[in-house]
DNA sequence: ACCTATTATGACCACCTGGTCATTTTGTTG
DNA sequence: CAACAAAATGACCAGGTGGTCATAATAGGT
């Protein structure tokens, strides 16, 4: 998981011993995760390091490029998440796929939650020229990641069979997004009490929410599932 | 709806002639839209309209003044389009009134695009320190709006009885915001084709998605609705 | 016409930004 | 140690920021 053949880096920065990389590309991360591109500071970024500025532009060349190879090794983390999951849970009922893939998605921000922050503040941070090119990047991953299970799901009847898997992935990428952000930007956990919660919690919430996409919410016994001995009244 | 009273304008900038006072915040919304707080600048800003930058600094004391008071007009104006959705939807069907509600959040987007902009700059900038004030005061229209139609469902018996209020009203959050987001923000539209499409496509997918959130995803037949014809051997 | 109170002005301030580059320091050979 | 190459340095640059304030322009009253 070398990041060392990135198009971002010069040959200097490549030759630095290994700790004095990591440092560095720590505090990189550390600052664009809680500044997002354009606020992020390279003169804080130096002065947290004890170097000079110069030698920055010297390993990147520049800002973007900093930023660019950052986000290239946060792609590759994440992808490689995305795959483990994926071929982990090949064959597994849908709604236990999804719900292991969520719990995934909690495992990797907790793992990298400076990563996750940075794409918080890129996903609506519409300044610098080039985000339309990484966003696509990061869109394509939950289309091509959510879709072909969707479709499994459907082949193996799982899922009802008229629906459409672009609505159905545009769902459950809402709602998937969404739980994760409560998990961790706070405003957004409307009162659930997701926000930096442990394990326990997560784990029933994640429960309840894809039993929700599951039944939906309309009254009448759920057609599938635990023993519902009232309520069948709506067949005649 | 005059906004003369707020507490972050100067009287000068009261007394002002209408049209330059229209103009004015017309400018300043459209750069904060542009660029959310941090990067929105005072010298762009009277430069465009014409006038001193000292002249700024009269009406409202500060650049951060200047922000509260859109950010007062934005909220009244969310106040009331929420108002009128909830009133004039009461006592209907629940799942109709969702529909209406999300239609509704595409109007009040269609008319004050630049407000709905605002929004979301700001969602993810945690730069300013009076961020967290701020969405404390937007997240608290989502939930006090939603919960009690969602009570309102279930004590009607259109939805389940067992529904928990609060994941429910957090679900629906979720769906909801990311439709609008979707139809606005191009990188949130995974291949649906929400993106500033028009009248049509959009009461279409409204429908498809209220029905998903209606009768779930798991295959078989609906509890209640079209004539379903087939695969009821679900209940022996 | 004159005085006064209000409003408009833009040069100016201190501070910050990404980026440069001549110079010095360090490392590596012979 | 000398000689050369590679890497580190930080003063410096042009350009931007929010904010200030003495001064100029304007309006209203008598």
């Amino acid at each position: 998981m070398s990041m060392e053949e990135s198009a971002y880096v010069r040959p200097t920065f490549t030759k630095l011993p290994f700790d004095k990389k990591e440092r560095i590309l720590d505090v990189a991360i550390d600052e664009f995760s809680r500044c997002g591109y354009e606020k992020a500071s390279i003169n804080r970024m130096v002065g947290r390091l004890g170097i000079a500025k110069g030698s920055i532009f010297q390993y990147f060349g520049s800002k973007k490029n900093l930023y660019f190879h950052i986000f290239e090794h946060a792609v590759a983390l994440v992808k490689r998440s995305l795959k483990a999951v994926k071929s982990g849970t090949e064959g597994e009922d849908f709604f236990i796929r999804l719900a292991k893939s969520l719990q995934a998605g909690i495992y990797f921000i907790r793992q990298y939650p400076r990563i996750y922050q940075i794409y918080l503040k890129m996903l609506f941070q519409e300044d610098f020229p080039f985000r339309a090119d990484l966003l696509k990047t990061i869109r394509l991953f939950s289309i091509d990641y959510l879709r072909p299970i969707v479709e499994e799901g459907v082949t193996d009847g799982q899922l009802r069979e008229d629906l459409d898997p672009e609505l159905a992935a545009f769902f459950l990428d809402a709602v998937l997004d969404r739980f994760l952000q409560a998990y961790c930007v706070a405003y957004m956990d409307s009162g659930l009490g997701l926000y930096q919660a442990d394990e326990k919690v997560i784990e029933e919430r994640i429960k309840d929410c894809i039993e929700m996409v599951r039944l939906g919410m309309a009254a009448g016994g759920p057609p599938t599932g635990d023993p519902a001995a009232k309520g069948i009244e709506h067949r005649a």
